[in-house]
DNA sequence: GTAAAACCTCAACCAAAGTTGAGATCAAGC
DNA sequence: GCTTGATCTCAACTTTGGTTGAGGTTTTAC
């Protein structure tokens, strides 16, 4: 084996290359997770001769973003794809980043959105009762969905 | 055997008391997920001689609360607890469902907070990019999950 | 030059929330 | 009385997002 001395995130590669363990100190994430990443595409590695992972330091930032979208309840698929989009060759710029964000900032909205919605009708609810009874809108996800005012369609006539 | 002629959902049973599949068809979930429903302890059935399920029809109200919960984002297994602890004897009344939904709204409530602070931050981000440098907020969940304005503590210290 | 720490792959396992299928029984209509 | 549809149980499979462990190699450190 000709390389003798070597740092752990710098055996041959160049400057400022990670180790798998050194990614995941600094990252937060497990080594396991990190594998897992790679295998989903979300993150890529070079080999050393030794079969051994060295990523780039701009896989911090990869997986900050991953993570952040993460929480704002994106799958991973959606997060490969969209990290996907990015460009190849250079590393991507504050712009690219942003345009990233954008797109999330998007999905979230949505969610809250929907999710104030349901509120909304459950707050309704709470002061009548009517979650147990047969107009409650709160039992056709089709009206939560699709515009608040719609006319309510049961899924279930109940006592006929 | 001696249950001859019967109707589907009254062989021997109360009044009004349901099949499996009368149940998946009013409340609009599949027979497949009523007995996992029933193995999760979600709701409860008698069985004919047959051994074939019968459920009072009050099951329709428990099935379409457990829909209500599941869309705020809770688990099955805390609408599981959430539903054991309503009267044992009697039907639930109105009161008794509002207030699981009083309960319920206060979780969602939560989740909309912590989903609006985090749009918030992303929000913030998009106009800088600081999505890609070190001092960005969304890099370390702590803040978000527990005070704004709390100071940046870095989940990685990125380019030493 | 050797021991320990870090790394490798691959397979199995976990939880949640179900779905699908096999093989058997029950119930209802003609 | 027989066929058909509904139901039964039980096991296996699905997806998402990983974790855990076995068995083996690499790298580092003394």
């Amino acid at each position: 084996m000709p390389n003798s001395k070597r740092s752990p995130s710098d055996c041959g590669f160049p400057a400022g290359t990670l180790s798998v363990g050194e990614v995941a100190k600094r990252s937060g994430v497990a080594v396991s997770t990190l594998h897992f990443y790679e295998t989903k595409g979300l993150i890529r590695s070079l080999r050393t001769e030794g079969n051994q992972r060295r990523y780039p330091r701009g896989v911090l930032r990869r997986v900050a973003v991953i993570k952040v979208a993460q929480r704002t309840g994106i799958p991973l698929a959606s997060i490969q794809t969209a990290l996907a989009r990015l460009p190849d060759g250079r590393a991507p710029t504050a712009d690219d980043w942003a345009e990233l964000s954008r797109a999330w900032r998007a999905e979230l909205d949505e969610r809250i959105l929907r999710l104030a919605q349901l509120r909304d009708q459950l707050d309704d609810c709470i002061g009548c009762g009517c979650l147990s009874l047969k107009t409650c809108p709160l039992r056709n996800p089709q009206d939560v969905l699709s515009g608040q005012g719609a006319g309510p369609r049961l899924l279930e006539p109940e006592a006929g």
